[in-house]
DNA sequence: CATGAATGAGCCTTCATTCAT
DNA sequence: TATGAATGAAGGCTCATTCAT
């Protein structure tokens, strides 16, 4: 019998990651469906039957792709509203996160592997809706803005924070969408202000 | 010699069109990947390769299609805005277009269409620009309801009507966007209404 | 336009006979599952995709196989029936048939071909109901001859001559059964007619 | 060092026995084919490994299988023929026999066994003459009960006790085969029954 | 004895395009 | 113009078996 920690998983455990990370790598230059599961076990150098044994089809390995992906982002977006200081006003906070989230979209996740984001969740069904979930954290960072807003008197209460937050992130899903199909000529963080200020406007007592 | 009308000439642009129609039938139920040459000369009852006589490829023939769709659909949009009263408030016209670009894109484009629209828009370079043409009439038209808005004093003139425009098309395309992938859990109209309500508020004086 | 006997319809026609034959030859070695479409063009002598251009599927293939065989045999057996004398006794005509039966499955047919078709028989569901279909030629051969006996007196006509038709067709399929399953320790033709003496008794007068 | 009784032996053969009968049990679903080894393990609940310590291969078990089935049937129907009384017609008891049979080829082996069983004769060479074996118990019963009915003058003694035991058993394949290729159209039963009354009659006095 | 990762040949099928007729 | 046979690379996936641990 052996331990979990034993050698031959440690040489399994770095099969998969040599799979995945080859994966990720053409993920962000082509689309899934350009990318075929030969190039994939190509890259890492190792036969395709491996594939099958780390993981159950090219979906499943896109499902993990795109959970990862959801939830380091998330993670970083988190983290960011929890080192602004307490005492800017809610318009101010989200305004930064705006640009906070364009940072995001256009230096760390980048313009190809937003692009495949986007449309596969235009093709796939079940594994992709991780981006879509309203529990996502994304939409309770945003609601929680809101919330702040609405008892410090800045933003009416006509429609709920949750409603907001749903509208605010699609609007930002068009916003990057929008980037997407007019990449390069479309300045995200800009257009993303001048886009929140007027919503913002638009929900202010 | 055969005129340009003769006999000859006649036949090809029936077969040509039996082509055509028999893809805008099929990219209105599958996608664009998954429609086939095969399957569209299959319908039109013609052979493979009359298909490359009349397009250079698969291609040409998708960019004929998007053009001739997003035509069609701009023509609709101008006949209803210029059936619309005079004595309209600008943003009450703005909301109308709004339920009617919903209605349009609903019932008359539908669902197949539109996700294909908006899945190729991220694949394809050249084929597929004209929906985002800002020269499309869809953008002329939102830019002269809001002239009219600021010409009233409606609408403040922070941002050119131009720049507007441009924003709100955005808006749309996202809040379309938000249908497909959320399709068929997702009000399309009562969400773009909501949105373009915030939005006008947020560009009032 | 060209007509059906064109050079290029001539050409079409080889192919699709240079499949055809590489596929029997194989079918006659190997099963189905064993001969695979890349063996059958390769022998062929033509690309891949060549196979998919006139015959629809592996299956599709199996099954014009299979037809075929049926038709060719049961023409046969026809034949021969027809050419006996008139006054034989149907006892006797049946025991003649049974001798021509067993040297056309040994000597014509053949082991692999007969082995590979009761073992699909046992698999493909729609393909091959050819060879059990009741209609089939060989049921109506054997119900002619036991109309005969019966007519004569020979047979008592306790059972119809559909019913017994069908109960010597499926001995006869017992008897081919197990000369595959004790290929080459069978004497086909010596225990058929062992079998069929006594079944002839058995329904005799 | 471990005496046979050991622990580890028992664990051992546990582990044998685990993979056995999960393979016992998928055989009843599906065919040899279909069935493939990592199915079997995953039921076993053991490694793929595992199966390869105890099988030298795929075939090697099912040999196994197939040499238990045989055996234990063929117990069941000494059993059943000894439980008779012995004032009864050799006709008689040949005939509860094949009523016997029919219960239980139709419903204690079932139909994907049976099915998968006379297929795996058509392909297997070595793994699967033991249903074959002339030694198999079910000859030798058929054989006794003819002897008794020759002893008592109800049959006639053309053929020795040991071809006619061979061929009703063939005829019992035939049957089976049929059966199997019909199914779920063909009453096993009854088709048995009207075929060995004709045979019956056939070897008779 | 037990494990399960690794292998890689093999499976059937689809596809856009070409070109001789 | 029109035809449709021919191409062959590429697609995702399954499989029985091996072997280092």
């Amino acid at each position: 019998m052996e331990s979990k920690g034993g050698i031959r998983a440690e040489k399994a455990k770095e099969t998969k990651e040599k799979i995945y990370k080859s994966a990720v790598q053409l993920f962000g230059e082509r689309s899934f469906d350009e990318v075929s599961v030969n190039s994939i076990v190509k890259l890492a150098g190792v036969a395709k039957g491996s594939f099958y044994v780390h993981f159950d089809s090219k979906d499943a390995l896109i499902f993990s792709f795109i959970s990862d992906y959801v939830n380091r982002v998330d993670f970083g977006y988190r983290t960011f509203i929890e080192s602004l200081p307490d005492d800017l006003l809610a318009s101010d906070i989200i305004l930064l996160f705006v640009e906070k989230i364009a940072d995001t979209i256009t230096e760390i996740i980048g313009y190809p592997s937003i692009r495949t984001l986007y449309k596969i969740q235009l093709t796939r069904d079940t594994a992709t809706k991780v981006a879509l979930d309203y529990n996502r954290d994304l939409y309770k960072l945003f609601a929680q803005l809101i919330d702040i807003g609405i008892d410090k008197g800045e933003f009416n209460a006509e429609l709920s924070s949750d409603s907001l937050a749903k509208l605010f992130v699609m609007s930002y899903r068009g916003l990057a969408y929008e980037w997407c199909i007019r990449y390069p000529d479309f300045d995200l963080k800009k257009e993303a202000l001048n886009h929140f200020r007027i919503l913002i406007k638009g929900i202010k007592n």
